[in-house]
RNA sequence: GGGCGCGUAGCUCAGUGGGAGAGCGCUCGCUUCACACGCGAGAGGUCGCUGGUUCGAAACCCGCCGCGCCCACCA
């Protein structure tokens, strides 16, 4: 136990001077990093989200640590109680986030004056390497400023040797299983990074176009219209199609139009996807460059004219006259160009949704590329009935139609990008037969000529990496000690918006490869908007920066706030609820220096360390507080259990403020002695033993509660309450003792409670001076044992106690001489009044008015009661208990009324 | 077009069948020997609107108004 005398001074919790020394003892205990032992139902283990190595924490990344760290600091310490062969870990790494990393690279090399390709493949990716080494570890210190307990000595890289093969090994097993394969096919093709991306990477936006009605001549006289938003795709239409059923153009079909420009003669199809009543009911079929037109153009084997190029510009073979020109550029000339001709029949303006790069933000280009793909209908199915049959359960479960939903139409996945940063595609092209060869480690030779090969230069795409996470983190597909200790883990916590993009990919590659869900439970967090509900973003300038909030009010007061303000939607930052952390942060320390140093002081050092580590109550004040916690620790760990963080951060908070320091501690003060050593009310010894020992029980075991969520401050006052010199971190999670539980003591000092505030609020009101104790006689049943605590909260000097319906003599002085003196005003309170005995320097006529203020209020409610108890509906209806209770107010209130 | 969710005190949010709550802000009082990042006391709400179910609705149901998010290939 680290020296008391230290407190003294220190009247405030200081974060900043507390964390680093704090958490340098943290990872110098070995506490983060546990043995790869035990089995992994009883192990507890969590796979952090891999940050991107590009990346630094956001108010994401604070509120799902800190979501984190609770879970794991909460189950390292129950583990500690409960099965101390057990093992918690937090597996800990980053994301080479292929996209981010490579454009950061990029601009750097801009910045240079060179590019990517100047320097060649493999000097770059040497410098992407060389990049990671040098600012890939700042979001790692930064989850430590948080005081997230990750397992540091173990940190992963999805690009390291191990993990690199199992990716590759992964792609192998897939391919040999016919699920991943190559096709040309329409991409989204994202001309900022130059590289196809998968659907979930395209966000649509709602914009407004010029929706352009254009006449196409028919071979042999006629004409059909058509509408499109894109002109200048219209260069690449192999065809014009109408619906099957629409009777007005029943023989069009199989005559021929002239594409305007071109030239080009299209048939005209019958396609069941044409909607009838929308603009003409005549489509322009645009194979290459329109998803819908693509699968159109396979059912009716049209051409494919690809006009686009990769570049985005209008391309040689097929761009005509506007070859080179930039798409948006292109579709100006062309309506000139059809201006001209006059085929431009009309325009109008549209509003529709336009797919973006969620990368780059560019526009994406539908076209046709020769990418790699992979089917997901086989991996899927297991992964739905995973969550059908409740192995893997999101919280909250609204989630888990939109999981199903998703996961039921699913689609396949281009997993090929145009990048360099990446996991090269284990994939071996023969230079001589052609042959595709796919294995883990580049063969010497072609399987089927021996010729030589040719690595695929394109790269998977981040995700297909990720998927693997949990188990090839962990040494998969070796069986290492470690994926058998932690695999599976248990949850997962994440906010929604990578749920398909990354959890459900999780969940069928773990089911697949392993045979097991990747993780039981999927929690899913709230999403922390800027204070006005807009977006937290760096562009938009709504980000606030977790790190200078942990500088200015704590790690503590961070966590405790993020926690506090989440909930199972999105919510808005709240400074409030940070600094409530930082205030509750702030009252724990004092308490505990406060108790800390008039216990010393008044039983000396010698006798405070030799004190009951057990409570000892001797009071009703104790039995309270000491029944109040068994209800808080009840609570805390049943809501770290259920997810409902929020409600376990309040929770403590009202607690620590509302029970043990506005009432328990200030009930007991005067017990505990001055603070020079001398004795305090309480003579006796030996209840001041007892008291101390309740007291420094109730607050290790309020810190050690408080512990998952504010790890810092409660390791700091751990110091000085344990004198193991162990850490609170690996100490037993406090578990509620029924045997303290105490109704009894609850209701009589609850009662005392609600007494003392009625009698605070009248003295306000009267003007009585705050320090002036008022002589009153107390005129009401059930305080027995809490009249002396009440005298002294309210200020009153108890004289004549008058308590109907006891027989127990009042635990009071006594006025001998003046019996009966006239009460000058009278306080309700519960269960009677409390008689004032003077006036002087009262104002009584507030005194009145605040009496009769509270007489109406209490005849409005013994009003609404009464009419309640009157309807014979709800006599025969109501339960009995809700009744009796409703009896049971009326009676209270009638009595608090006479007494006015 | 489909789905999910929200609307409660000035602000941010809890509360989901039986006495309208918290934090911050505001007002009044307090240098009460742990904390002035403190202590005590207060003011402030037709619980979005309408109809229904019920003995009883902020809560459950229908509808409406307002707001947000996700999914989706109508040019």
């Amino acid at each position: 136990m680290s020296d008391i005398a230290e407190l003294e001074t220190r009247t405030r919790f200081d974060p900043a001077e507390v964390e680093s020394r704090i958490f340098e003892r943290w990872l110098a205990s070995g506490l983060f990093h546990p043995a790869p032992e035990g089995d992994a139902c009883e192990n507890y283990s969590i796979a952090i989200p891999p940050p991107n190595v590009t990346g630094s924490l956001h108010m994401g990344h604070a509120l799902n640590g800190s979501i984190q760290d609770v879970l794991i600091r909460y189950h390292r310490m129950k583990a500690a109680a409960l099965s101390p062969c057990s093992r918690t870990k937090w597996i800990l790494g980053t994301d080479h986030a292929g996209i981010a990393t490579q454009a950061q690279v990029e601009k750097a090399l801009a910045a240079e004056g060179t590019s990517r390709h100047k320097i060649g493949r493999e000097a770059f990716v040497a410098r992407a390497w060389e990049w990671r080494e040098h600012y890939g570890h700042t979001i790692v210190e930064q989850f430590k400023r948080l005081g997230a307990s990750c397992d540091y000595a173990e940190e992963r890289f999805t690009l390291d040797e191990g993990y690199a093969r199992a990716v590759a090994d992964v792609f192998v097993r897939l391919y040999e299983k016919g699920w991943i394969y190559r096709d040309r096919y329409i991409v989204n093709w994202d001309p900022g990074s130059r590289s196809a991306i998968s659907d979930l990477e395209v966000q649509e936006r709602r914009e407004t176009d010029t929706l352009y009605s254009i006449r196409y001549d028919l071979d042999g006289g006629g004409s059909v219209t058509i509408a499109t938003v894109r002109p200048e795709t219209m260069l690449g239409d192999t065809a014009v199609a109408v619906h099957p059923d629409d009777e007005r153009y029943r023989d069009l079909v199989g005559r021929k139009a002239i594409l305007p420009l071109v030239g080009r003669h299209l048939p005209i199809v019958a396609d069941e996807y044409v909607k009838m009543d929308f603009g003409t009911g005549q489509l322009k079929i645009t194979p290459a460059h329109d998803p819908n037109d693509f699968e159109i153009g396979r059912r009716h084997d049209l051409d494919q004219v690809s006009v686009i190029g990769e570049d985005g510009r209008m391309t040689a073979e097929a761009g005509e006259r506007f070859a080179g020109l930039a798409v948006m550029q292109a579709r100006e000339a062309v309506v000139a160009a059809l201006e001209e001709e006059g085929r431009i029949v009309a325009r109008d303006l549209y509003e529709h949704e336009v797919p973006y790069s969620h990368r780059s933000g560019e526009r994406i280009e539908p076209l046709i590329s020769l990418q790699w793909f992979m089917d997901m209908t086989a991996l899927s199915k297991p992964a739905i009935r995973a969550v059908l049959d409740g192995d893997v359960r999101i919280v909250p479960d609204n989630h888990r139609r939109v999981y199903l939903d998703w996961m039921a139409a699913i689609r396949p996945w281009c997993i090929s990008r145009q990048l360099w940063w990446g996991h090269r595609l284990p994939v071996y092209y023969c230079e001589t037969c052609a042959h595709v060869n796919v294995a883990v480690s580049e063969p010497d030779g072609c399987s089927e000529c021996g010729g030589r090969l040719r690595q695929e230069e394109d790269v998977l795409d981040t995700w297909f990496s990720s998927a693997l996470w949990p188990f090839a983190t962990l040494g998969w597909p070796e069986q290492t000690p470690e994926l058998q200790a932690f695999y599976p883990t248990d949850v997962l916590s994440t906010a929604r918006d990578i749920l398909f993009l990354w959890v459900a990919r999780m969940i069928m590659m773990g089911i697949e490869l392993t045979g097991r869900p990747p993780f039981s439970d999927v929690y899913i967090h709230s999403v922390i908007q800027a204070p006005d509900g807009r977006r937290m973003s760096k562009s938009l300038g709504t980000g606030i920066d977790p790190l200078r909030e942990i500088e200015r009010h704590g790690a503590d007061a961070v966590r405790f706030g993020l926690l506090a303000m989440s909930s199972t939607q999105d919510v808005r930052y709240s400074a409030e609820k940070v600094q409530q952390g930082q205030a509750l942060a702030n009252k724990l320390f004092n308490a505990t220096r406060f108790a800390l140093l008039r216990v010393h002081a008044s039983l000396g050092a010698e006798a405070a360390a030799e004190l009951e580590p057990e409570p000892l109550p001797s009071t009703v004040e104790d039995r309270w507080i000491l029944s109040r916690l068994v209800q808080i620790e009840t609570d805390t760990a049943a809501r770290i259990e259920d997810y409902d963080f929020s409600h376990a951060a309040l929770g403590l908070y009202d607690f620590v403020y509302g029970e043990l320091c506005d009432w328990y501690l200030e009930l007991v003060k005067h017990r505990l002695g001055d603070r020079d050593g001398g004795e305090g009310d309480d003579a006796d010894c030996r209840s001041r033993e007892a008291l101390a020992a309740t007291l420094l029980y109730v607050l290790r075991q309020t810190v050690a509660l408080a512990h998952p969520v504010i790890p810092f401050v409660t390791e700091e006052l751990w110091r000085y309450l344990d004198d193991s010199n162990g850490l609170l971190a690996g100490c037993a999670y406090p578990r509620a003792d029924g045997s303290l539980a105490d109704l009894e003591a609850e209701v009589e000092l609850e009662r005392a409670i609600e007494a003392t505030v009625a009698v605070r609020g009248w003295r306000d009101s009267v003007g009585a001076r705050a320090g002036a104790s008022i002589p009153a006689r107390l005129c009401a049943a059930g305080y027995e044992a809490t009249a002396p605590l009440l005298a002294r909260m309210a200020r009153l000097t108890l004289v004549d106690t008058d308590t109907p319906g006891t027989q127990s003599p009042p635990p009071v002085q006594s006025d001998a001489t003046s019996t009966r003196r006239q009460a000058v005003a009278s306080v309700a309170i519960p269960g009677g009044t409390i008689e004032i005995l003077s006036a002087e320097g009262l104002d009584l006529d507030a005194a009145e008015r605040r009496r009769s203020a509270a007489e109406q209020k209490l005849r409005s409610e013994i009003e609404r009661v009464r009419g309640k108890l009157e309807n014979p509906g709800f006599l025969a209806k109501a339960p009995a208990a809700v009744v009796e209770g409703e009896r049971e107010r009326l009676r209270r209130l009638t009595v608090e009324l006479e007494a006015l």
